[in-house]
This record gives C-alpha cells, structure tokens and sequence, in this order.
DNA sequence: CATGAATGAGGCTTCATTCAT
DNA sequence: TATGAATGAAGCCTCATTCAT
C-alpha cells in the first residue's frame, strides 16, 4: 500500500468512526452528510470523494462495526479456556464495545430497511456468523453440562438483547466504568445459562 | 361523550394506533405523514385535523404506549398473588404487549431527542413510573428471599432490554404464539432473580 | 324585506366588518378564513353560506368601504358651506373612518393585484368617483381664489396618501382623540393649498 | 474580500433587490421564494443557500432599506446648505429612492407583525433615527424662523405618509420623471412646513 | 483533492374550499 | 342554516447529491 492509498484509508476510517458516532446518537435518517463532515472539520463534498452516497456510508459502518463483533468473538472461542469464562468474555467484550462505540445502532436496526441485494446479504451474513458463534459457545456449555439445557436461539437473542439495551440507560458519568458494568451484567445474565 | 365526540375520539385512537405501527416499523424520521395517512386510508390533511404536527402525533402514541404499559403494571401489582408470578404475568404482558403492537419503539428511543419541556418531563415520569414498579416487585421478591440480592435497577434493565428487544427477532410466523413465546422467555428471565 | 332576509343581511354585514377589521390589521393573504370566522364564534363553514370564497369577502368588504367613504364625501359636497369648511370636513371624516375602522387597507392595495373583470372595474369606479369628488371640492377652492393654482391630482394624492398613512402611526393610547388628532391634521394639510 | 466572498455578497444583494422589488410589488404573504428566485433565474434551493428562511429575507431586504435611506439622510444633514434646502434634498431623495426601487414596502408594513427579539429592535432603531433626523431637520428649521412652529412628529408622519404613498399612483409611464415629480412634491408638501 | 455553489426531489404544514349530516 | 370533517393544492424548507473551479 503507498503513501497515498495509507492516506485515503485512514480518511475513509475516520469518516467512518464519525459516522458511526453520529448515527448511532442520532440515527441514520436524523444524521445529516453535514454532520458528519461538520465533526472532522471537512465540507459535505469531500464526504463524496470517499463514499459513494449516504447509504454506502451506513453499510460500510455497520459492515465495520460486524467485522469488529466477528473478530473478537471468533478471537475468543480460540482461546484456551473454560467454556464458562469464554461466553462471559465474550459479553463483556460485546458490552464495553458498544458502550465505548456508543453505538450498536446497527444490531438495533433492520437491516432490510436498509440494505438490499448484495449488501444485505452480506450483512445478514456477518450477523449470522455473529449469532452462530453465540450459539456454539451456548451449544458447547450444554454439551459439557455446565449450562441448562435452554432453547439456544432464544437464550442467545435475550442476552444480545440486554447487552445491546445497555446504551439506552448506561450513564459515562456514573459511578462504574464499563468493565466494571459488563463484569456485573454478564455475571447476572450468566444465571439464565447457568445450572442450579 | 356525544356521539360525534365518540367517533373523533375513535379516529384520533386508530390514527395513534397506526402511527405507532409505522414508526415503530421504520423509525420516526423514516415515516412520513403519508405513510400513517395511507394506511387508514387518509390523506395527510386529515390527520393533521386531528393532530397539531408530527412531532404531536409521536408524543401522543408514546404516551398512550407508557400509559398503557403502567396502567398494566399496576393491575398486576394490586392483585392478590404470590412475588413470584406477579412479575412472571408483568414479564408475558410486556411481551405479549410488546409483539401485539409492533411496537416499544417508544421505548427504545432515547426521549430527549424528541421531546422536550413539559412533554418530556410526562414521559420521564410515565417511564419512572414503569421502572419504579418493575423495582417494586424485584425489591418484594428480594425481601422475601424468594429472589437473590442482585443490583435493582441493572437486572431491571436487563430484563426490560432483553423483552423490548424480542420485537427484533420474534417472528409470527414462527411455530410458538405471542403467549407461547412469553411463557418461555419469562422463564428464562426469572432465573437471574431465583435463588438457587 | 322578509325577516329573514333581514337576518341574513345582518349576518352578512357583521362578516363584512369581521372581515374589514382583520384584513385591515393582518393584510389579505396573512388573514386566514377561521381568523375572520372565529371573531364571530362562528365556524369557517358558515362563512362560506354567506360568501362564495375568500375573495368575495375581500371585494365585498373593500366595496363596503369604498361605498361609505363615496356616501361620506358626497354628502359632504352637497351641504351649504364654504368650500375650505367642506375640504376640512372631508378629510376629518376620512381621518376619523380610517381610525376607526382601523383600516383603509383597502385603499392600500392595488386592486388589479387581487380584483378582476367586473369587480376590478366596480372597484375602479368607486376609487375614481371618490377621487372626482375630490378633485372637484379642490377644483372648487382653486376657481374661489381661495386655494392656489396646484396640480390637482397630484395634491390630492399626497393629501390622501398623508391621511391613510395615520394609520401606520396613530395610536388610540395616546392623547388625543381620533377627532382631535383629525382637526389638527386637516389643518396642516390645508397649507398645501391655502393661497399665502 | 477575496474574488469567491465578493462573488457571494453580490449574490446576496441580487437576491435581496429581487426580493424588495416582488415584495413591494405583491406584499409579503403573497410573495412566493419561487417568485423570488424565478427573477434571478434561481431555482428555490439557491436562495436557501444564502438566506436561512423567507422571514430572514424579509428582514435583511427591509433592513437594507432602512440602513440606505439613514446614510442619505445623514449625508444631506451634514452638508452645508440652508435648512430648506436641506429638508427638500431629503424629500425629493426619499421619493427617488421609493419610486426607483419600487419599494417602501418596508416602510408600508407593521414590523411588530414580521419581526420579533432583536429583529425588531434593530428595526425600530433604525426607524427611529431615519424619524429622528427628520425631526431635527424641522426643528432646526423652526429656530431659524423659517418654518412655523408646527407639531414636529405629526408633520413628519404627514410628509413620510404623502411620500410613501407616491408609489401608489405615481406611473413610469406617466409624463414626468421620477425626479421631476419628486421636485414637484417636495414644493407642494413644503408648504406645510413654510412660515407664510 | 477540496470546496463553494447549485439543484431538485421529497417531506411537513397550512388553508381555502367542499360536503354530508 | 350550521358545523365537523375531509381534501388537495400550494408553499416552505431540508438535504442528498452533483459539479465546476
């Protein structure tokens, strides 16, 4: 990669971490292409050199936000752990990322209002890679009898539904620090999982 | 009530309620005038008979959601049951609520971006409201020790995320009914509270 | 007359006067058909029993106005006085009429802007008669001796510009009375003509 | 200035004597943006490039208006010419000015009803000082025993008001010239003012 | 590359007008 | 007669997008 292309990358990742502030505070519809520019100190036009349309800006934001989610669980099941201390990895990492990211507006948004064709796919994808990892981690406990024997599916879509809530009532400017508040939340919704 | 009064009451009612449906579905920005007139077989004049702006009409549907969910929430604290299923029936209400309307999208905004003055000060309350009696019946079941001692107000948000988020993923075309789903879940979620 | 035509000639002049009045303070286009209906406690869909559109009202309105100010001079020009005493006495009623009326809006208009065809001829009419009359009573002091030799049109036009303009400036709080305020300007508006 | 911000405050009058010309001519209420930009070959969304909204449209034209009428009556204050003539420049550059910028449409209007906050401050000020030169015109002529000893505010809103009219009758197309009637006129409402 | 400027489509809102009761 | 309701045209305004410089 040249200078120039090291360039234009890091452009095009800091619109994106700005975009994804913005949307995620105020949503897709809300955010202006001025916004967006207006926090990096850039015109709407110079937006346009980097990102076909609006749109593109979103999925290459969400996309983002997924590979990252990917990345740390696919991460975690790789590690050498006890089955337990990996899920509970996992939904702390899940939780400090969205409280740090601000965001998660993507999990929190249908994708097929959104996207379309390739794309969408593509998004439904990363999400479903995401969601299966979740699974296995679940299947894998039940299997060495550590957790109950719950409806995989739905235990994983009420977790990921607590955690993601997170950024509607987690308040920066309380007493606890993000690791101290996932530490706790994935305690309690370990119980769910957890046999009596 | 005179008939006439009857009747526009009737329509100011089926126009909420097809405003939540829309705005709940694609988002308050996403949802244009047309959009909740169409579906009524309206025009967008008409509405505005019956309702001073957009701004008007998302206020009033959020309202009469929190409403409703307090005025449920309360009924099921009055009645004459045992901790425990008093906060299993709030649990399958909010949920059985929450997939009937298509909606709780009230509940996942964050308000002080819609509203403002004396408007977001009714639903800071009305939202109060709904927490505090959550927190009642978690803090009735800890006294009992029928619940263990865990942080109120985080399992309350874990549990209302996790509920509010089932709009994202349910689907009803899916084998399990609204109840059926309900029942299940608020089994799931119970176990963070039970003492084991 | 029957007496309810009677009823309805009253209904329809007390619409004229509604209507004078706020056109008069808000102008046309700002003053909306509920504006003049609700000064009534009417509703809009009465007006319109008396009145075809909006734009009857204002051409009936004008005429009204017109017609008074037409009645007023003519009647003026035909009593036994001296022509400098019939002058003042013309632009006194005319000053106390626009004070009270709190209009002249009508006069402050282009009519080609909002009358056309027949309307726009009747209203022509009645300016040009108005004007006439007018000019004759300045005709008339010019052939005494008494006025000197101006240019009629002209002077009459800034005799009546200056006293429709009294409205932009009068106020009923201040000391003194519509009539007062009319001697005292009928009298420096005479030094235009009064021969020295 | 830079080439680029001259180019951009030159847009900014063309659209602003647009704008004073369609308003004086239809009114405020009547006037469309559409009319507005139509005139410049715009299109709509030009307009709301360098202006925020109608209101600001309306209050810059009128504003601008104002602030050119104070810097002349100022200039012919300080110049060294015996108070009649004085008081005549001012008068005939008043109806020059009005007739030449088909407006005065500012001066026609009730700001109370456009403009509000400091707006309205700006613009009574503005008002006032233009009132306040007049004035001290008069009275400096009244001590020099040139002119009677009138009341000093009711005459100026008697010229002001004959003045302002002009636009309402005086033709382009007529005989004189713009300023040959303004001299015409300024000899007749003289006569108020002169001691005879 | 960046930006100031321009555009046009689309959404909100008002309001004259109509009409059934 | 009177009115509550409904309608649709028209006007304001925003904003994604384009483009010349």
């Amino acid at each position: 990669m040249s200078l120039r292309e090291k360039k234009t990358a890091k452009k095009k990742a800091d619109i994106l971490r700005s975009a994804v502030e913005v949307i995620a505070e105020k949503g897709y519809h809300a955010t202006t292409m001025e916004d967006i520019a207006a926090k990096l100190l850039m015109t709407k036009g110079s937006v346009y050199y980097y990102f076909k349309d609006k749109q593109d800006l979103l999925y290459q934001s969400y996309k983002m936000l997924l590979e990252q989610s990917n990345k740390m669980i696919t991460e975690i099941i790789n590690m050498n752990l006890p089955i337990k201390e990996k899920l509970e990895k996992v939904m702390k990492s899940h939780i400090v990322f969205i409280i740090s990211e601000r965001s998660s507006y993507g999990l929190k948004v249908k994708p097929e209002h959104y996207f379309e064709g390739e794309q969408l796919e593509i998004i439904f994808g990363l999400q479903e890679n995401y969601a299966n990892s979740f699974d296995q981690l679940i299947e894998e406990g039940i299997q060495a009898k550590i957790f109950s024997e719950v409806d995989v599916k739905i235990v994983r879509n009420l977790i990921i539904g607590a955690m993601n809530w997170v950024i509607q009532w987690y308040s920066t400017e309380g007493k606890k620090s993000a690791e101290e508040m996932a530490e706790i939340i994935s305690e309690y919704l370990m119980k769910i999982l957890i046999r009596s």
